[in-house]
DNA sequence: GATGAATGAGGATTCATTCAT
DNA sequence: TATGAATGAATCCTCATTCAT
């Protein structure tokens, strides 16, 4: 019956594929259609044009991660469980859908000079400014070093983060969230 | 004399700009002959082809990384004071030529389809390696918590890493080498 | 039930005009099935397809000259009479339907090579022939010269007239008609 | 040798026909290609794009046409003289470039919504100028009827010749011109 | 060393048209 | 009657690349 949606929901699958593996400019549409099996009339019925392709792609997937980043805050735990349920439902999300951590590292580049569609910077500010409320919340608690940016904080958790997704050689292990959060917390130092 | 390795070098100056800006697809020969004042047939004298332009900015500047990377391990001093240099020279870096960590993170596309030219996680392999040693050597001196994965230690300093140079928002403070480390070293936790 | 009908003439006045300003080939079945608000499928349920359309209307407005013409042969006066007459009711059609006039000088397009739809000759033919009548009268009563060939007067009258009826710079005075006529009759010349 | 600029001429060449021919929107590039003998980009290397390729067409005869008209207006002889001159002049660049006429017929269609590229009004708003400038002399030196409005000349001389050159049914006849003028200065009246 | 001119292949997008409902 | 959804073929244009000079 949904047949209809079906279609759209398939090029989205396939674009998302495509995009992260190539990015943008190194995607043909035609590549797209052939892989959902359809006709490039039917992607132009259901899209505008490959550039909002590509941004409903991107911003799908930056509202799940805002989502997730939402959830993780509203947890009715210590920081340190926060965290850990934070990066235990991003890496759940990764295992399911692995195009999109390399598909939002690329999404940064402007395919057309002017019009910054979806910039990283912008996208990083998004989860910045959720990440800078569960830190400040820490702090108030007296559960993180006041003393510490909470931009630096930030950086530090996001980045180690990002690239434990993004680098994908093993498999994620159960344990792995306790054994970041700990590292997070009480430093590499002996 | 010197005027034809000028126009190489331009060449090489205007790609790693528009790589960068626009990605590998999104950026056309055109664009990039026009920038730099060449005609096509002169950038095709000095380079085999689009991709090996390509290719040869992208090793040019992961070969600096490393070098980087040596040179910091071969530092005099203990693992905080290695580090704290491996940043401070990696910010001057990035400080000098903003274009090459966007080009890089962007580098481990595969312009064609079978041929994997230079992957992200090739690229993280090299400093991975060389991280790993200097991380090693500081367990072996007692500087560092033994039990924690070498892995799971590159994962967040690199990470953070990464992160600080991407978002280029505010000017990077000379100061924040020092907080990265310490944050890196003795943890957010109170 | 005139809704049907409605919907039609809806797609007649709309497809006359966007060929009128942009030509056959340069207007798409979109653009006349927006501008009519109606569905693609509906224009192919009433019209055969995008040539019969122009077609169609191109006929109704060359039937529509034909009649003037005739009723202007019709009249009970004399050949000055008969001639300011048939520019005083091209004037008001013109006025009423002021695409019609671009539509016509554009007709002569074969859209398809081999089958000339609608001749731009064949359409001066047949007025041609009528007013050659016309003037052929006028000779015979001894109101036009008589050396002057048929086919000479038609192509100063009609492209006099025509040319007045596609510069619509100014409106079409009243007492244009008059002049124009006078001067065909009595020349230019002191 | 100028191997080259024959290049280009041939693309004005076919393409002024087929833009006659067809219509602006009817004509693809593909035809033009075709027809010339050479490669697509090969058209695009020396034309902008399809409109400027069209323009330019306009352009050119548009020029040609007034300097035609120039140059009858600078003979040294009366009114009647003048005029036939002109037409002669006419019919023989007719004669050369028969698919002219039916070109500047359709010049006057706006390929894109917005900017009116050359208009079929502006283009005889020269016309009427110069025109206009010689029925004045033409009173002037009380060779033509002073109370006729000089625009209502114009509109019957240019339009008379307009539509002669536009009906190429016969080969227009060496004697025509005087015709022409003759009818226009003395009127079809007995 | 460098270029004007050319090309085969493919880019994104839209065309007129139709089917199942 | 009317339509949402689909299509084969064509649109204009640009791609990376090369050759003769």
């Amino acid at each position: 019956m949904p047949q209809s949606t079906d279609i759209r929901e398939r090029i989205l699958r396939v674009a998302t594929r495509l995009f992260a593996t190539h990015g943008y400019g190194s995607t043909s549409v035609r590549q797209i259609v052939e892989a959902a099996g359809v006709t490039k009339p039917t992607l132009y019925y259901w899209f505008k044009n490959k550039e909002t392709l590509f941004e409903e792609i991107v911003q799908h997937h930056v509202d799940r991660v805002e989502q997730l980043l939402e959830e993780a805050l509203a947890a009715d735990t210590d920081t340190a469980g926060r965290l850990t349920g934070l990066v235990e439902a991003m890496f759940a999300g990764v295992r399911d859908e692995p195009d999109v951590v390399r598909l939002l590292m690329t999404a940064h580049h402007r395919p057309e000079e002017g019009q910054p569609t979806v910039d990283l910077l912008w996208l990083h500010m998004a989860k910045i400014e959720i990440l800078e409320r569960l830190f400040a919340e820490g702090i108030a608690r007296g559960e993180l070093r006041s003393h510490l940016s909470p931009n630096t904080l930030v950086m530090a958790f996001l980045g180690t983060f990002n690239l434990h997704m993004a680098s994908r050689c093993r498999e994620l292990a159960p344990t792995e969230p306790h054994h970041i959060v700990d590292l997070f917390l009480h430093g590499a130092g002996a």
